[in-house]
DNA sequence: CTGAAAGCGCTTACAG
DNA sequence: CTGAAAGCGCTTACAG
């Protein structure tokens, strides 16, 4: 039988009640009292059990989450994982929250992170921007006592605890091997769209992408990075002049959102290049790449993001740590033979009978 | 406040021991008194504290895992992560046994699948053999009550609750994939290198191969599959022989284990193929990856298939249902550009202080 | 500084 | 067929 506190009250001859001062490390033991538990754990290889700790103290647990809004597929995804989320959660005394915040808007996520501080969650969890006065509020919360975890796009990690994303660099590393044995020698011009220089994700992808293609295809040459706000509209534009203007072009990545117009400007265009990658998986993004209009796609779960923020931020709540392997978010590379099925239900486990 | 079984109790005008009765399914509750408590469970909305329930009942959990005593590294690390899942399970009530099988052998993993159900554990996961004689014992564990998983290596569906591991035939089909697009339009033989043609995922990954290829390389040659015994030697010497007589090989594809013996053989010998993939990522791999001796390899996480198994395994005990998407095992594509950190330890979650 | 007692939300004999 | 009471492994006032 594994042993409980019980045993280890009874071992080191004091009660229940101190040997729980000293496991969670509360004020008021003789330093003499302290050592007689602390022999006695040790002797029985005490651990506590977490969940009958977390029913007697009635812990709830309280997380926000604070996502742009944004109504790009992906960022719609990772609204739909946090309601999921929320609604199991409450079966598991987790109370989640999910605030908009205005996109491309740092004021609007600077204010959404003070109401965050305001209101003294166990953690927040936040779609970032790298800048001087978000990092500065971060480390507020941090220092209040808040679990503070980004996701997708990072900060720099003095100003949080932990980031729920893809390596991003590598990422762009990735799609530059890809487009390099995909294109082969041959020369031209190979064009990158983003959203915006102003996202760390964006910019680390770029300079993923610049170093590998500079060491491995010096014949091809790189256009300057268009930008695209992750809107479809302006992608589009941008995309059908490109493809006009510039007859040598062989490959094109789109390193942001607004899928919706890099597809409908290919699948006007009779010359699309040799090698397109776009980041994420959707319907307008699946679609494309079984017609070949798209020959790779780089994607992150958001289904598993979500989870892994709550496991980690709960976690740390309980000041206990998390297995690393767990929480490392893939890049999962898709090609149309590889896409997953789109009926996730045929994967359901029937509960056995009664025993 | 969420409901509980008292105020369940107190709507239904009955005692704790029937609302208990009644969520649990058990005999001997008059008909009008289960409709009282389930009008009762309706109005509050109630769903009861799974981890409250646990703690009264002292449930344990036994699982058992059978996995073949191979010594290659694939599976090395599978049983290296049950036994880190072994580890971590003894604080969550949870017992895990790991039984080796020798490999390569029906007989042993029918005999290692009975003693199972001699012991009536709560679930069995088990790499799996696709055989008559092998469904039987399973269909049978599965009737006494136990939860069967198969793991990395399936069998038919209704000889098993759930199937953790990877899509073998889309593996196949992606490899093909891939190799159309590095190797271009030209000419010339593709080879195969199979373990065992017994084994149901290499099997599978030969089928996906083979359909894609054909559809997509017509000029490309197959070569009858080689069976390497996913053994280093055995697999050096088919691969040396075979490059040393076919002067046109242009894509090699690794679907077994055996890799020191491939990568090796690839390493003396200057004319090597256009394409190499192999699958699963070692020590061994990982090198030749970064140094161009492979081109890609496709892996499966086994830490995340031991940690699958168990939560299914453990809800299929609860008679719960999984989440669908969390279960699914990706297939990792991997080039030298997105190989994982090798110091894990850098994604450590560090405790917050004290709040 | 330390301990006895009640309680968290459930289950399990046992009595009726 | 139904209920009162004790207990699972912990925490939390409260008393001393």
């Amino acid at each position: 039988m594994k042993p409980t506190m019980h045993d280890v009250a009874n071992v080191a001859g004091v009660s229940l009640a101190t040997v729980d001062r000293v496991i969670n490390d509360r004020p008021n033991v003789r330093e003499r009292t302290r050592q007689k538990v602390i022999v006695a754990i040790e002797r029985l290889g005490f651990s506590r059990d977490i969940s009958a700790a977390n029913l007697a103290r009635q812990r709830i647990y309280q997380f926000d989450f604070i996502v742009p809004d944004n109504d790009n597929p992906f960022m719609k995804a990772l609204r739909r994982e946090i309601a999921a989320a929320r609604e199991r959660s409450r079966f598991e005394r987790t109370i989640i929250e999910l605030i908009d915040a205005p996109a491309f808007d740092e004021g609007a996520l600077e204010a959404a992170l003070e109401e965050a501080l305001a209101r003294r969650p166990d953690g927040v969890a936040f779609v970032a921007v790298d800048s001087d006065r978000i990092r500065a509020v971060a480390r507020r919360l941090m220092a209040a006592g808040v679990g503070v975890v980004t996701l997708v796009s990072d900060v720099a990690n003095d100003a949080r605890d932990h980031y729920v994303g893809i390596d991003n660099v590598a990422a762009g590393c990735t799609v530059a091997g890809l487009l390099g044995r995909f294109i082969g020698e041959r020369r031209g011009a190979v064009a990158v769209m983003t959203g915006s220089l102003s996202l760390r994700d964006h910019r680390d992808r770029l300079e993923g992408f610049r170093s590998v293609m500079q060491a491995e295809c010096p014949t091809l040459e790189i256009l300057a990075p268009l930008e695209g706000r992750d809107d479809p509209e302006v992608v589009k534009r941008l995309v059908s002049r490109l493809m006009s203007e510039r007859e040598d072009l062989v490959g094109l990545y789109s390193i942001g959102a607004g899928n919706d117009g890099l597809v409908s400007a290919l699948a006007q265009n009779e010359r699309r290049p040799r090698f397109v990658v776009a980041h994420e998986l959707d319907a307008t993004t699946a679609k494309a790449l079984r017609e070949g209009l798209i020959d790779a796609i780089l994607a992150q779960d958001a289904g598993h993001e979500i989870r892994s923020a709550i496991r980690v931020l709960r976690a740390d709540a309980d000041h206990r740590s998390v297995i690393p392997a767990e929480e490392r978010i893939r890049i999962d590379i898709l090609l149309k033979y590889n896409l997953p099925p789109d009926n996730e239900a045929s994967h359901i486990v029937a509960p056995n009978p009664e025993r």
